[in-house]
RNA sequence: GGGCGCGUAGCUCAGUUGGUUAGAGCGCAGCCCUGAUAAGGCUGAGGUCCCAAGUUCGAGUCUUGGCGCGCCCA
């Protein structure tokens, strides 16, 4: 027996149910444990932060997650999911400073860094247990009990270890890095607060001369005319900072000629006229050139004349600059636009991003040139006369020392003015960012120093790594990830922050000269070590200290030794702390604490997990966790580890939007909480609409009406086909168990990894029952069913190896549908049929079953909660060695007739415990009908047609119809069709299918070229043969093909024969029938009306009005009942007198009366314009045999 | 400003190497069926495949240029 199907319990309150049984059963190690010996399949969990609450989109991420791991595990991997936390970084700092109400570095320093990192480190699991709820409730299976940690000392040593890998290979320096700088915060900002703060602002632009040093080397045609470079700034207060000045080699440039003063200019061609019309001057082309030309040209300075501070001006001659001075050149530039400006540049290394670039290709190409020039103080070097509290240094001309640098613009406008250096000046309006906490304060682009690390120089080894990797879409590997790759710059390692991986780098106090260090241990041993008492002082005061944190600001800063380099010197650590993007991107390795041991556990773990298969996330992270660790891997194991590493396959999936399109938002409330997901809709609904909707990597709009629209036309549609077998399945004593359990038992002792998990049900155990007969003893709609069933299986899985969730969906969205709303509806008779031995009864109920067994297995990956409730329903309980049912007594009943699941401990049964413990089912090709499905199509689309038909005539389904004439154009399936003429008969409800030897009477032929065919062939004469045929009666065209095999034309003069294959033929009904038509099907209907058939289509009638009354009385689907039809209709005397024995049979009608029956309530019913009293009263229960 | 992606029915989205009648689900309208019944089915209306030019016998699909939206970066 099958536990009875309640039908009043909602989804989300059987998934709550499944979760328990999954934990009482520890179903997820069981499935782990049950592929300890197979081949792994390696995951890797992107650790998200769980510093604030878990939204739909991380419901999407994990989701997709937990799909492919559970979906290997079933086809026989083992799949470790060991999950990770990210825990570093500014939002941490972010939110602890929003508790504490400070802003400021200063501020947390005032704080006290210590308190502020313990504040930091239990900040990290506010919402902890949020994201642990919802990643349980999601049915996302991965080892939470293990997690790694970012800030677990074992993480931030591996982390260690692979820095002093890239330090001790000299890929870890220091450098310069413009960034957006606070100058009266002291503070550097992230991009996000700059973005916050751009305003609207005028600020002034001024068109500046920087005269040609020297000869003008043909920029005029007399060498020795004066000729300047005309150059466009909006920030004059950097002028005196100038280092280079940039131009675009692929625009054209020109001197001109100022009329007025006689001014030889260089500016971009395209924009003579607009600078002439701005100054109102009249400028004149002297001489055209490219861009290319004007490279290398030195340039007087346009502060120079105040003596330079800088050491490469010993360099400078009487007449300027020497003409080998790397400093104050033209240099090539692709970022210069003719957009704006004069297409000249001034750039300014020191206070622009761009323009620090210049600066270093600019000293790469000077090593590239000289490489045995290694004495590299001959290489240009930052030039800045500004201090970090943005004011002017002592480098910068006199009158502006000390003062804010944007206060100056207008003393440096009037300096240059006066020396004539001015061109023009005007306001210039843009945007321009401030700071977000003080609003006055303008932040300015400012060189700090910081480390990083040389990626550069692996760009072509990351492009190849990259190349390898399988990323889902495609166009990520080319597109965003291959294009931010090819632009690579280094990567800016450090932060001056607090909570975050320590920087191992110990600085020798006297010679400045640095080391790595790769662990604790290491700097425990080191001479002279001191200071790793401040922690255990600390945890003297403070016993709950976590022990990770000794590995932290402020304990390890304390940490020093003696230098290696100078005898009485110490090593102190550098203050900065890494990137939180480099702890994720270490995860490969970091993840089990891995130090680069050749052997022992820890290298075996690591061996045995990397590469991973399959990682997911979303697109934001191409230049986030993608990148990571794509760079980290490669530069570690670059050419060790073979190609593709860390992962193979990569599904990018598309940003989740809110409700009305916009980025989701809190205060938009444009989404529900995941939990308020749960409770109305279920986990498997959501899933569902993640897997089935759309594929994943486009981005999704976030639609509650479609996640509550998976319901009804998913979970529910395949609930009720297995609702639908089960009651009848417990109506007849179908017992699977009973037949099964024997034989099982003997064959689970011959394979012995099967008996681990217990008998999965698959077809081979099922056909030793029995009652089961070989499928080709079977019906063809049997047949039918099972081929669809093994087809939709093979198709699942070849979509599912290709990482494509979206069609698998869609090949069992078919196939559910198939079983629903063809199969079942087909079978019904055989069901309903009395003999319960029945063969072809039984048949049916084996093809169901076997069909919904399997299909729990194959939405087991999609809807895990779904799957395992019709497992245990329809596996596990029935054969409970109990007996059935799998009640325990402890149980209160309601669990046991609504639940059904056991709950008890697992007292050892013959079959798998879970569905999710089962091998996935990939579809036996023996199974598999190609042109029985073909046909079965062809059988559901002119039912399909013939429906159509009747609903035109308004002659409904119940109304019997003499026959329908069914014409093809393609006529290869018809003889078969014609044997199974009962199907259609049946569902059209007419006596007779014809397949009609006229079909001129009914439809038109039109012929058609086989464009696909014929295009290569005819080309150009297409059209034409296409108007040739149109011209052409069909029929005849037709009966050539008939006769001769094919068509010969005549077009422009140039014979064409088409062959049958070369022609499409179509057919339209003729009009004045009653007929539907579609894709080479008429169905033509007969709707003239006997007296016997307006009669059988009254007795359908009383069919149906007496099934109603019965449920109405609450019959059970057994109940004998009497009943008597009072009427004065003529009509519907005839039609019980006639079919009374049929509308008795099919409504177990013991008795059928034409008189009242006493004591009985009637109900007054009309069928089809008759009148008529209804009396319905139980008598009785069939036995069940 | 640059890179990448997207633009197909009222909505959410499919659409294979280019092949001549562009699909699904929801929603809407009308109907049917019902001993799976708080389901199910059928039919209909609804399309400038963002626009324009080009390649081609043939373009939703390929090319170029626009327009709009999104993301990332400046």
């Amino acid at each position: 027996m099958f536990p009875a199907v309640d039908n009043s319990q909602s989804f989300p309150d059987r998934e709550l149910e499944v979760l328990r049984l999954w934990q009482e059963h520890e179903t997820y190690h069981k499935t782990l444990a049950a592929r300890a010996a197979a081949p792994p399949f390696v995951f890797y969990e992107g650790p998200p932060t769980a510093n604030g609450m878990p939204h739909p989109g991380h419901c999407l991420t994990r989701a997709i997650k937990d799909l492919f791991p559970r979906y290997k595990t079933m086809r026989g991997y083992r799949c470790e999911r060991k999950a990770g936390w990210d825990t570093h970084g500014l939002p941490v700092e972010v939110e602890v400073c929003k508790e504490l109400g400070i802003h400021a570095k200063e501020e947390i320093e005032a704080y006290g860094v210590e308190p502020f990192i313990h504040r930091c480190q239990q900040s990290v699991w506010r919402y902890m247990n949020e994201w642990e709820r919802l990643t349980e409730r999601l049915g996302f299976w991965v080892d939470l009990e293990n997690a790694y940690v970012t800030y677990h000392k074992s993480y931030v040593e591996s982390v260690w270890w692979s820095l002093k890998n890239l330090f001790d290979r000299d890929l870890l320096y220091k450098g310069h890095k413009i960034v957006w700088w606070w100058a009266q915060g002291g503070t550097a900002l992230s991009s996000g607060e700059v973005g916050q703060g751009y305003r609207e602002v005028a600020d002034p632009s001024v068109y500046v001369k920087f005269p040609i040093a020297g000869p003008n080397s043909g920029l005029a045609e007399d060498p020795k005319q004066q000729v300047s470079l005309l150059v466009w700034t909006t920030t004059p207060w950097t002028l005196p900072s100038n280092q280079f000045v940039a131009i675009n080699p692929s625009i054209d440039y020109a001197t001109l000629v100022d009329s007025e003063t006689g001014e030889y200019l260089v500016a971009a061609l395209d924009l003579v006229e607009q600078i002439a019309a701005k100054t109102k001057r009249n400028l004149t082309i002297h001489r055209k050139y490219s861009g290319k030309y004007l490279f290398g040209h030195v340039y007087e300075p346009p502060f120079e004349n105040f003596g330079s501070p800088y050491k490469y001006h010993s360099r400078q001659t009487e007449d300027g600059p020497s003409p080998e001075s790397p400093e104050w050149r033209v240099l090539e530039a692709d970022f210069v636009t003719t957009e704006s400006g004069t297409g000249l540049v001034h750039i300014a290394p020191a206070f622009g991003e761009d323009d620090y670039e210049v600066l270093q290709r600019w000293r790469e190409e000077l090593i590239r040139v000289d490489p045995t020039d290694s004495d590299q103080s001959h290489l240009p070097s930052l030039i800045n006369c500004v201090g970090p509290d943005g004011k002017f240094t002592d480098e910068a001309p006199e009158f502006v020392r000390g003062r804010w640098v944007k206060e100056c613009d207008k003393d440096i406008i009037r300096d240059l003015k006066q020396r004539g250096l001015l061109f023009h000046q005007e306001q210039y309006l843009h945007d321009y960012p401030f700071c977000w906490r003080a609003e006055e304060d303008p932040l300015i682009q400012y060189p700090r120093e910081s480390w990083f690390i040389r990626t550069t120089s692996f760009r072509d080894a990351m492009l190849e790594n990259n190349s390898q990797i399988d990323w889902l879409p495609e166009h990520i590997r080319d597109g965003r990830f291959g294009k931010f790759l090819e632009s690579n710059v280094d990567w800016a390692l450090s932060r001056e922050r607090f909570w975050g991986t320590p920087l191992p780098i110990w600085v020798c106090e006297e010679t400045g000269k640095m080391e790595a260090i790769g662990c604790y241990d290491e700097l425990l041993g080191k001479p002279g070590v001191a200071g790793t008492d401040a922690f255990d002082k600390a945890k003297e005061k403070n016993p709950d200290l976590a022990e990770d944190l000794r590995v932290h600001k402020p304990y390890i800063d304390e940490v020093t030794y003696d230098s290696p380099f100078t005898k009485g010197s110490r090593m102190r650590r550098v203050s900065e702390v890494i990137d939180c993007w480099y702890d994720s991107g270490a995860m490969p390795f970091a993840q089990w604490g891995y130090q680069g041991e050749e052997s022992g556990p820890i290298a075996e773990q690591f061996a045995r997990q990397f590469p991973a298969d399959f990682i997911s996330e979303a697109i934001d992270q191409t230049r986030g966790w993608f990148y990571s660790q794509l760079a980290i891997s490669t530069m570690i194991w670059g050419g060790i580890a073979q190609y593709p590493h860390p992962f193979r396959n990569c599904i990018v999936l598309g940003l989740m939007l809110g409700e009305d399109g916009q980025k989701m938002s809190k205060s938009k409330r444009n989404y529900r909480e995941p939990n308020e997901i749960f409770d109305k809709y279920g986990a498997d609904a959501l899933r569902w609409y993640f897997f089935a909707n759309q594929p994943p990597w486009t981005s999704i709009r976030y639609s509650e009406q479609a996640i509550k629209d998976s319901v009804p036309e998913f979970l529910l549609r395949l609930w009720n086909v297995y609702s639908f077998f089960t009651i009848y399945a417990n109506i007849d004593g179908f017992d699977p168990a009973a037949e099964l359990s024997a034989a099982i038992k003997s064959g689970a002792a011959a394979s012995s990894p099967a008996a681990e998990v217990g008998a999965q049900l698959t077809p081979d155990q099922l056909a030793s029952a029995k009652t089961y007969r070989p499928l080709d003893q079977r019906s063809e709609l049997d047949r039918w069913i099972l081929s669809e069933l093994h087809r939709t299986a093979a198709a699942v899985v070849e979509r599912m190896d290709a990482y494509d969730n979206f069609a698998a969906c869609a090949a069992i969205t078919e196939f559910v549908d198939a079983l629903s709303n063809w199969y079942v509806r087909r079978s019904r008779d055989r069901f309903w049929a009395k003999d319960t031995a029945d063969v072809g009864k039984r048949d049916a109920y084996w093809t169901l079953y076997e069909c919904l067994v399997t299909t729990a297995k194959l939405v087991a990956p999609f809807t895990p909660f779904l799957a395992e409730s019709l497992w245990q329903n329809l596996v596990v309980a029935p054969f409970a060695p109990s007996g059935g049912w799998g009640r325990s007594e402890a149980q209160p009943p309601e669990s046991a007739t609504g639940g059904s699941l056991r709950s008890s401990p697992a007292t050892p049964t013959v079959v798998a415990d879970s569905v999710h413990l089962c091998d996935y089912p990939t579809g036996n090709a023996a199974a598999i009908d190609e042109e029985l499905s073909a046909r079965m199509n062809l059988v559901r689309h002119i039912s399909s047609l013939g429906r159509q038909a009747r609903t035109m005539a308004e002659l409904k389904v119940r109304q019997p119809l003499a026959r329908v004439e069914v014409i093809l154009a393609d006529t290869t399936h018809q003889a078969w069709l014609e044997e199974h003429a009962a199907v259609i008969a049946d569902e059209l409800n007419v006596k007779a299918v014809e397949y009609s030897d006229q079909p001129e009477k009914y439809v038109e032929h039109e012929v058609l070229p086989n464009f696909k065919l014929l295009g290569p062939k005819l080309g150009k004469l297409m059209p034409k043969v296409k108007g040739a045929l149109a011209k052409q009666s069909g029929s005849e065209l037709l009966a050539n093909i008939r006769d001769n095999g094919k068509i010969n034309l005549t077009i422009d003069g140039t014979d064409v024969e088409l062959t049958g294959e070369e022609v499409e033929v179509r057919i339209t009904a003729r009009e004045g029938w009653t007929a539907a038509n579609d894709k080479g099907v008429v169905v033509v209907l007969a709707t003239e009306l006997t007296e016997e058939l307006i009669a059988e289509g009254l007795s359908r009638d009383l069919i149906r009005a007496i099934q109603d009354r019965r449920k109405e009385i609450g019959c059970e689907f057994t109940d004998r009942i009497e009943v008597a039809v009072v009427t004065e209709s003529p009509e519907l005397q005839n039609a019980l007198s006639l079919f009374g024995d049929a509308i008795a049979g099919e409504t177990l009608s013991a008795k059928l009366g034409d008189s009242r029956l006493p004591g009985v309530e009637s109900s007054a019913i009309e069928v089809s314009g008759h009148k008529a009293e209804l009396y319905v009263r139980v008598t009785g229960t069939a036995e069940t045999a």
